[in-house]
DNA sequence: GTTGAGCGTT
């Protein structure tokens, strides 16, 4: 969301993207437009939210509409502390006009400003490191909303990736588990949705009346009616993965991106 | 109400 009022992504055609990390998470964009249209024309700004709350997950885009402009900003507000916290400004690595950058000059974000020491960030080396691994991990799955926002959605999972990080970047998991653990997620996701425990009645058998006393046919009718297909591609099941091996079912490329 | 490495929307 553009805090210009658009709805989307506005004109990206000669657009160069900056990203901004470490913002608070009260930051919004009406505090970063001020700042970062100081220094060059800022076409637009967008603060990634989170699908539960709503609220920032830390970072910023902002688009400025000439490279020198945002080469500028990098250096002037890189580093800048806003709202009481040092934001870190660099250019978008990913991203609708990644392919602008590489076809740039400014394929290299790398820091070459002498004239500012960077001994502020150590952080910066690891990050640095991971980007390759995260790169090569994101190229590979090709876009998966599935399991970007899974990891989301789990808070327990940010956490242990960032615990496995720091610490040892060793998690492996034996597959022979993997696999039972996934074979009982699916029947538990399918036990479950019979079964409905989330509004579970405390006592099925007297409560509802005979007549209404759901017939396990209609439940079940309506249960495989939304497991054949998704109802909607944002909320897919959490654990339900699309075409898999076990599952011999043509895949269509409607899936498919 | 919390958290702090990271990469984006109709």
């Amino acid at each position: 969301m553009s805090h210009f009022g658009r709805s989307g992504p506005p004109d990206i055609t000669d657009t160069y993207s900056l990203l901004i990390l470490n913002i608070t998470f009260r930051t919004t964009a009406d505090d970063l437009f001020p700042l970062f249209d100081k220094y060059g024309k800022v076409v637009d700004i967008f603060i990634p939210k989170d699908r539960r709350t709503g609220d920032s997950r830390g970072f910023a885009f902002v688009r400025y509409k000439y490279a020198d402009e945002a080469q500028k900003a990098v250096d002037r507000l890189d580093g800048r502390v806003v709202d009481g916290r040092e934001i870190t400004v660099q250019f978008a690595k990913y991203g609708p006009n990644a392919e602008r950058i590489h076809k740039g000059k400014i394929s290299e974000p790398v820091p070459r400003s002498k004239y500012r020491s960077r001994s502020r960030s150590p952080r910066r080396k690891h990050r640095d490191d991971y980007y390759r691994d995260r790169d090569y991990r994101r190229r590979s799955r090709s876009r998966s909303y599935d399991r970007y926002e899974r990891d989301r959605y789990r808070s327990k999972d940010r956490a242990y990736r960032r615990r496995s990080r720091s610490r040892s970047a060793s998690p492996d998991y034996p597959k022979g588990r993997g696999r039972e653990r996934y074979d009982d997620d699916r029947r538990s996701n399918s036990r479950s949705m019979s079964a409905s425990p989330a509004r579970r009645s405390p006592s099925p058998r007297k409560s509802l009346s005979p007549r209404k006393a759901s017939p396990p046919r209609g439940e079940s009718a309506d249960r495989r009616s939304r497991d054949r297909r998704s109802p909607s591609p944002q909320s897919v099941s959490p654990r339900g993965r699309p075409a898999d091996s076990r599952s011999p079912s043509p895949r269509n490329s409607d899936v498919d991106e």
